[in-house]
DNA sequence: GGTGAATTGTTGGTATACAAACGGATTTTG
DNA sequence: CAAAATCCGTTTGTATACCAACAATTCACC
C-alpha cells in the first residue's frame, strides 16, 4: 500500500533538511568556536601549520593536497604565513619547479602554543553530543568525504 | 590504572580526526556533486531561491538571516541573483529602511526546474550510508548547529 | 513627544575556495 | 633522444563569508 513512502515522496523540499545547508551552518558554527578560542590563525592557516609539524617540509602543492587545499588557495594561505613570518619557503634544487614550505621557529612556537586549545575546539564543536555519539559521528562525517 | 584514558591523552593532535578538518573536506565534496548537479546557481544561491519560494518575499536582512548569512554575504547573493533577472528588489513603502526580496517568474521558474535535482544532490551526498545511518547522522549533525 | 537604542542596508577590508589559463620544469613514452 | 603528457606554481576572475564602521530610519521608553 503506502510502499512509496521509503521512496522520496515526503513532500515538499525543505531547505532546512538538506545535507548542504546543515553542514554549512555547523561549520558557522564550528568556525565561530575556532576563532573564539584561537583568534591569532584561521582553521586553514591552522591546517597548514599541523601538517607541517606531523609531516616536516613539504612542497606547496603537496601541502595542499593534504590540507584538502587547491593551489591557488594554498598560495595565499602560504603567502600570509610567510609575511607573518610563521612560514619559511625556499626553493627546491633537485626539482627547480617546487616550492619547499616549513615552519619557521616563530611558526613552531606559536602551533605548540595554540595546539591546546585546538583540542578544546573539537571537543566544543562536539559538546552537544555525548562520547558514544561523537566517534559515530565522526565515523559517518568521514565516510561522506 | 588507565582511567586517564577516557580524557584526552590519546597522544598527539591528528588533523585529520579533527571535526574542523572533516566538515571542511565533506562540504567541499558535497560542493563539487552540487556544482555537477546544478551548475545553474551555487548553494547559497539556491538556498535563497528555495527560501523565498517557501516563505514568498521578505526583506533582504530577514532573507539572510533564514539563509543563514549576514548582511554583507546576503547583498553580494541578492546582487548577482538580480543581476541575473531572478529576484526583484522593491523598497517598503512602511519601512523606508528596508528592501523587500522576491523571486522573478524566471527565478521561480529555474527554482522549479532545477529542484528536483536538488534532492538528486542530497541523496548522492549521503549515498556512503544507508537509510538509518543517514537519518542519524542528519540528527547528530543539526544538533551541531 | 522627543531622545537614545536598535534595526536595515551599504561599504571596505581580509580570507578562503575553486576554475581556467599560463609558462616553465620534469617525466613518460614512443 | 624527442615529442607528449604531466606536474608545479602563478595569475585572474568569481563567489562566499565575516568583521567593523557608517548613515538613515524606526522603535522604545520615559
Amino acid at each position: 500500500m503506502d510502499k512509496d513512502s521509503t521512496r522520496n515522496e515526503q513532500g515538499s523540499y525543505r531547505l532546512d533538511r538538506q545535507v548542504g545547508f546543515i553542514l554549512r551552518r555547523a561549520s558557522q558554527r564550528h568556525l565561530s568556536i575556532f576563532s573564539e578560542l584561537i583568534p591569532e590563525v584561521t582553521p586553514t592557516q591552522f591546517a597548514v601549520l599541523a601538517k607541517l609539524v606531523e609531516t616536516g617540509a613539504l612542497s606547496q602543492n603537496a601541502l595542499g593536497r593534504i590540507t584538502a587545499m587547491d593551489a591557488a588557495t594554498v598560495k595565499g594561505v602560504v603567502d600570509r604565513l610567510v609575511k607573518r613570518g610563521l612560514l619559511t619557503t625556499a626553493r627546491d634544487d633537485k626539482d627547480k619547479r617546487r616550492t619547499i614550505v616549513d615552519l619557521s621557529d616563530k611558526g613552531r612556537a606559536l602551533y605548540h602554543e595554540v595546539e591546546p586549545r585546538a583540542r578544546l575546539i573539537t571537543e566544543q564543536t562536539l559538546a552537544p553530543l555525548n562520547r558514544r555519539e561523537q566517534e559515530t559521528f565522526l565515523a559517518m562525517l568521514a565516510r561522506l568525504c
